[in-house]
DNA sequence: GTCTATAAACCGATAGAC
DNA sequence: GTCTATCGGTTTATAGAC
């Protein structure tokens, strides 16, 4: 019976697949909760419910787990990108690209992306399913970027560099943490006022 | 001759202060590269070039010696504060304190402030000389982005702990050491575009 | 693959001589 | 106060039994 045979390994594999996707749940949760520099692997171990030592039967180092839960996350982002209508204008897709990016962040998923001062920065370099999907990632939102120029609806006279690392950099804002802290506001209109902040400022034109 | 001895006190204290500085220069150099959890007091010992323990003799412990540079930071920005000319509109004193912020992250003397990822939060909480500073500096912010608000120059629809945690988000935002590594930009360039970024936003109204 | 136990390295803080 | 040397604790990673 070759099939029960393959059936058994296939269901073994998705075994394994589900209990990886459990631990990149728990490295996700606690690099947004404490970076990637305090986060132990004995909390993650613990936070997932095996032992340490079968962690990294997964995966081979601390930096290396890191990196997968962030690819991963990456991989959502590109779904959401996939997901937006195409006849939308160029401004509206990166709204929306930042709103959820946002919203992750409040809901304690969003690992800190850009960050000079961490020790996985230099790990994310050498891992290239990772850097291979932020290459996708920045191609499309340079695209959207170069038309939203164009169209006037983005400032023309900023390079796109500057905005395009103030979208990543909005991704991980700390005011997002401060206004949560502080309680006064829900989720939702936290959302509203950092995108307003990022894309119309803090004058009062409007 | 009481005047002798007294000069003598002196001079030894003046001495310690000038020690005491040195180490807060280099730990103020060591929180802006690596931030407060990776900054090591080895680190700190050899760049200012004494034995760990003769910066113990100092300083309680990593938290208070962090706290200490920190503080010495918000002295700065109040004197920045002070030294502005008191019939400037309320907006171009926000701007320039901005402005100062920015370039001190840019010439690496700016440790991060605000991360709620970091273990120095807790220990910044209970450090009163620290906590003095920071009233006072809010204070004055508050102050004048209410005036602002009411002048409107600054959105008088955004609620002010947005616009005062925007302020202070800036000082640390990592879209100045982004560009600084790209290379394509001089220190005044990217701090204009902050600037330009931060207030005025990205949408093409200019 | 999962576990317990442990190795190896690092770091904050201190002891004790000078 | 400054030094060398070291303690005590934590963390990454692995060995070896099952």
């Amino acid at each position: 019976m070759p099939t029960t045979a393959t059936k058994k390994l296939s269901f073994k594999q998705q075994q394994l697949q589900f209990r990886e996707n459990a631990i990149l749940d728990a490295v996700n949760r606690l690099l947004a909760k404490k970076g990637f520099d305090l986060m132990t692997m004995d909390e993650v171990a613990a936070d997932v419910g095996i032992a340490k030592a079968s962690l990294y039967k997964h995966f081979q180092s601390k930096e290396v787990v890191a990196a997968a839960s962030m690819t991963r996350l990456m991989d959502e982002a590109l779904t959401v990108v996939g997901a937006l209508a195409p006849q939308l204008p160029p401004l509206d897709k990166i709204k929306a690209i930042v709103r959820w990016a946002i919203q992750t962040h409040l809901a304690g998923a969003m690992p800190l992306l850009p960050s000079t001062r961490s020790n996985i920065q230099q790990a994310l370099l050498s891992y290239p399913p990772y850097m291979e999907r932020l290459g996708t990632l920045t191609e499309k939102l340079g695209e959207w970027i170069g038309q939203a120029q164009e169209a006037g609806t983005l400032s023309p006279s900023l390079p796109g560099e500057v905005i395009l690392y103030t979208i990543f950099a909005r991704s991980c804002d700390p005011v997002a943490d401060f206004l949560k802290m502080g309680g006064a506001f829900t989720d939702a209109d936290i959302v509203d006022l950092l995108i307003h902040i990022t894309f119309e400022g803090m004058t009062g034109r409007s």
